[in-house]
DNA sequence: GACAAATACTAATCTGCGTCATAACGTTTT
DNA sequence: AAAACGTTATGACGCAGATTAGTATTTGTC
């Protein structure tokens, strides 16, 4: 079921089997999408939100120069775009990073749901308040952390966030991004994105290489990104993998 | 009423009589706070969240040595911790920055609309995506800014959110928080932000003064802070009445 | 009004990261 | 098979902002 993911593996809002069968009635429309395409400008009105399924996406801000800031990362099981539908329009623009399979979902579906289903509305309210408590962690990463830090925290982050879909083994997993996308998502330069992934490299953390992501030292990642999972709401048997690396 | 300024002047989401009434009496208690109080911790169990009905609170997270990033400013009318609701329990602490008023909203009485009200939830699902946008916001300005650009951004948002409430006159307003708070909102040291401070007062952009800020270029420090107001989701014309509401 | 404690302010030195420049890849196109 | 392009890589140099170490000023308390 496309719906399978979503919300899979958060403490105290798994859906129930009635609630998944009408969350998956409510998908009108299942397409795929081309890398690197914008599928929602800011400010455009909606009537639609996005169920990512498989690939990867991004929402972004522009500065005045055409630089991009990326506000978030999606993975499958996200609800890409599920604050459109109480907002109405958006505050940002929303892109694929790699080629991706989504659900669309009318707003109008969504009407039935919060009219006749309080509980399965608390979850989806839940979802989108999840995104919230990872905007947090970015504005940590940002705030306090250096380059390396920062990577290392948006690595650790991915891992932990890919896990609990099994899209990870552990600390493994493949991303499909660039240097380049590092950067707009840390907020440094892409020529230092080289310099601060090859010193994880040399540092025996971690090898980045565009389509796979090997962390060699999972906890040694973590603490050089003052990484905590906490903020993810993920039930706590789901945060280890029995293929965890050793410890430094 | 202690709601009065609950989502006041924001588009699409006024409340109605009746549901202000219903939250209103979701009230159980009003209460003050020092200032500099920490009132929810990470990762405690709530059962109750806070509207700030006066004074300014902020949210934060903390590093390894203890320093802080805030990633929120609460001003009077924002429901501080209203996604502890769905979520449980937080992932950041919450604290006042001045002494102030908040009334308590015990969760139970938000299970009450949420069962029986989807217009007011999903007004209130809306003041929650709103604090995401403007964690959004923040995040651009923390990757994409230079440290005179993030203060010039945070003076000139802060403005943009006072007025509808109706606590800045469109240049001026009490904030009473220090260059301190100004560094951890801002992700740089407080000495830097007294440099930041003075630039932007040499430049004749903006006057702080801990108690009142006084802008006295309203365009000019929004074009150094890149700053548009947007994902406020304010009403542009906030002159004529809400033409679903008769409260005003 | 005296005192302590925050807060504001300043200058000198150091460094992480940006900027600029160049080149070697790998992939897709023709 | 060569051209065209995106991505990865690396070095030289400069600057914004961190760090350190103060002094001055405001604010609160007795």
């Amino acid at each position: 079921m496309f719906t399978d993911r979503f919300l899979k593996g958060r403490r105290g809002v798994q859906l129930g089997v009635e609630e998944r069968a009408v969350l998956e009635g409510a998908i009108s429309e299942v397409r795929t999408i081309d890398a690197r395409a914008t599928i929602v400008r800011a400010g455009e009105p909606l009537s639609n939100s996005t169920l990512l399924i498989d690939g990867f996406m991004c929402r972004y801000l522009d500065d005045r120069e055409g630089m991009r800031q990326l506000v978030a990362v999606q993975v499958p099981g996200d609800f890409v775009d599920l604050h459109a539908y109480p907002l109405k329009t958006l505050d940002h623009d929303v892109a694929t990073l790699t080629a991706a399979t989504v659900a669309i979902v009318p707003h109008r579906a969504l009407d039935g749901i919060n009219a006749t289903m309080p509980e399965l509305t608390r979850k989806l309210w839940f979802s989108t308040l999840l995104d919230a408590a990872i905007h947090r962690a970015w504005l940590f990463r940002l705030g306090r952390l250096d380059a390396v830090g920062r990577v290392a925290h948006f690595l650790s982050e991915t891992n932990a966030r890919l896990l609990p879909v099994g899209l990870s083994d552990g600390s493994r997993f493949a991303l499909g991004i660039t240097q380049n996308d590092i950067a707009e998502i840390c907020g440094i330069t892409n020529v230092h994105a080289n310099r601060v992934l090859r010193q994880l490299r040399e540092e025996g953390l971690c090898v980045f290489r565009s389509s796979l992501v090997d962390i060699l030292d999972v906890r040694g990642l973590a603490r050089r990104g003052q990484f905590s999972p906490d903020y993810l709401y993920i039930d706590t048997d789901m945060t280890r993998s029995p293929n965890e690396s050793q410890a430094s």
